[in-house]
DNA sequence: CTGAAAGCGCTTACAG
DNA sequence: CTGAAAGCGCTTACAG
């Protein structure tokens, strides 16, 4: 408990070498380019030496003040702890320490007045740009930050035209869909999700369109909303297997809504891929290791995370941007194949857990 | 895409209403007693006004480089898509912002120069003090620090005697062990974690006890190593499976490991609840949604993170503070009580997904 | 190749 | 009750 490790600063420095700040600010923290003429080879070599010996280490505070660039980025999504948000923000952390960029996370459960309320908090720690992990499809707040001239990107969900890095849930909706066509069911459902996300819109209206094209259109009782947690998965599953003409297929477009799903299944009295067969989203890795392992549509999480500070850090350097849209996989197991079937394949993404 | 949004200053207010910035200063961010004195009522009335129209917010860099104080934390966990440490640090986030802190959390999978690397990278960023999510037995580096004079607390993990906030992981695994000895259970089997975390070891000790309290010592080789995930789990119990004398009851200290246990079990043919006992630990909101719900000792994930924060916040004051531990409580479902069992109960922390 | 100066936006004794 | 000054630790033209 004693010496409160107080930090090294460019003075302290310059005054041990006998020159001046600036000359040692050149040195150590000068762009790359002015660097090389920043001094002398020998008295370069000297601040480096005395810098790594002190373990300098610039105060960023005094260089976002100076710079009016904080370095810093805040990233907002629904919960950390849905494992797709934090698997996302995995990537992100990964990428954003690799641009030299610090993130603050911050929950919003998908409440308009949290996304604005943190927003503003980030925009008070003077954040450089923002990552939202939580758009609404209505893109309400959206439009006004970016009239105000914030720089932010989307990631996992999109809305309206603004900078976004998402899998392609519509195409991964047909996956499911062919999957499904394949082991011919013709009698299927949709746990649909929440209507603010474009994730759920998208893998459904890949879904429903999928199976209209091969003649067989989803009437609209068989397509249900749904929160994208267990509970809700159960609930709207619920629904599903009360209707007289039961389903042979449901398609989750989540994984925890389908784990939901499998609980109904259950007190139904059916067996996971012999009486039903079960469609996720994501392919979590709690996915492969269920009881009954999970089909499920893989989606790169991580690299969503990746990607989306990368855009980020192309909007920050003032560069006209496109979105994009990454390549979902169907991984089929036990759920869909019935319990002979093993069928695993592909990886990807890594996960688990620790704690 | 306009106006960059540039952030007023306490010079912008002051020459409008022609004062001087200290004022302002005082008026605006005084200290609460201070801010009495700062002006008289009027002109302190005509600033807030001001500020209040112009959005004023004071730009945290520089507050921090003149006072020495950034009102940062850094959190370290192991992985934010473990969902207990997604919880804790939702119950962390809620606490700091609470206490006016804003927090830079990261993941350092339990690597030991990840954990090293990411502490400097906090401490590079000036932050006031750290909580650990993450950490080891051993308290090398936490001894280290603390010899540097560097603050921090540490989080559902404890070592050494640094102050921290956890669960009482050693009467979460007696009640475990209670559980199973009413429901008659002698030949028992413990999937223990991670060496290096005080709740695998917290969370077995108790267990452990309990049964050679009652007479019923466990022999070592149904006490089991494990990653504290999903296939870390199903390995484990493999292992215990396999046994010539196959346990009639699990204890997995964590409930992803239980769910891999599941998977195992399903895989020798038994039924859960039925042929085979099982109880988790942390009571994730994914314990009860199971399709066999699963008895789990829950453990108070929010409440431990937010307690973490005012434990900080005192050590930050230069407070002598003391370690907190919370009272774990045991939730029985049918994965103990056989498919008649329903028996839920309780209600606390809340969770869910959604993504 | 190196130094001196100004200034980013705040806070905080110190005067008056 | 209010102002003026100094300074937190940097960066960046501008001189020389």
């Amino acid at each position: 408990m004693a010496n409160r490790r107080r930090p090294v600063t460019l003075r302290a420095i310059a005054d041990q070498l006998g020159l001046d700040v600036s000359t040692v600010s050149r040195v150590l923290n000068g762009a790359a380019g002015d660097r090389a003429r920043a001094a002398s080879g020998a008295t370069a070599q000297r601040i480096r030496d005395l810098a790594t010996e002190l373990g300098y280490r610039p105060n960023p505070h005094a260089t976002s003040l100076r710079t009016q660039r904080s370095n810093l980025i805040g990233v907002l999504v629904p919960r950390l702890s849905d494992l797709v948000l934090a698997t996302i923000y995995e990537g992100i952390e990964e990428a954003a320490s690799q641009h030299g960029l610090s993130t603050f996370v911050t929950n919003t459960r998908d409440e308009p007045d949290k996304q604005r309320d943190r927003t503003e908090m980030m925009l008070a720690r003077r954040v450089d740009g923002l990552i939202f992990g939580d758009a609404h499809a209505d893109a309400v707040l959206l439009d006004e930050l970016a009239a105000q001239g914030v720089r932010f990107v989307l990631v996992s969900r999109w809305a309206g035209s603004h900078p976004s890095v998402t899998c392609d849930d519509y195409q991964g909706g047909r996956l499911a869909a062919e999957h499904l066509l394949d082991r011919g069911h013709e009698r299927v459902a949709v746990i649909a999700g929440e209507p603010h996300a474009s994730t759920g819109l998208d893998r459904t209206a890949g879904f429903v369109d999928r199976y209209r094209e091969a003649g067989v259109p989803l009437p609209e009782h068989r397509v249900v909303r749904s929160r994208f947690d267990t509970a809700g998965g159960r609930q709207a599953a619920e629904l599903l297997l009360d209707q007289a003409e039961r389903p042979s297929a449901i398609f989750a477009v989540n994984d925890f809504a389908a784990i939901g799903a499998a609980g109904a299944a259950r007190d139904h009295g059916l067996r996971l891929g012999e009486d039903l067969a079960l469609v996720g989203f994501n392919d979590t890795p709690l996915a492969a290791e269920l009881p009954i392992p999970l089909t499920s549509v893989r989606s790169p999480m991580r690299e969503m995370g990746r990607r989306a500070v990368d855009l980020l850090a192309r909007v920050l350097a003032g560069q006209r941007v496109e979105s994009e849209r990454l390549t979902p996989t169907l991984v089929a197991r036990a759920s869909t194949l019935g319990s002979t079937g093993a069928g695993d394949s592909h990886d990807d993404d890594g996960g688990g857990n620790a704690g």
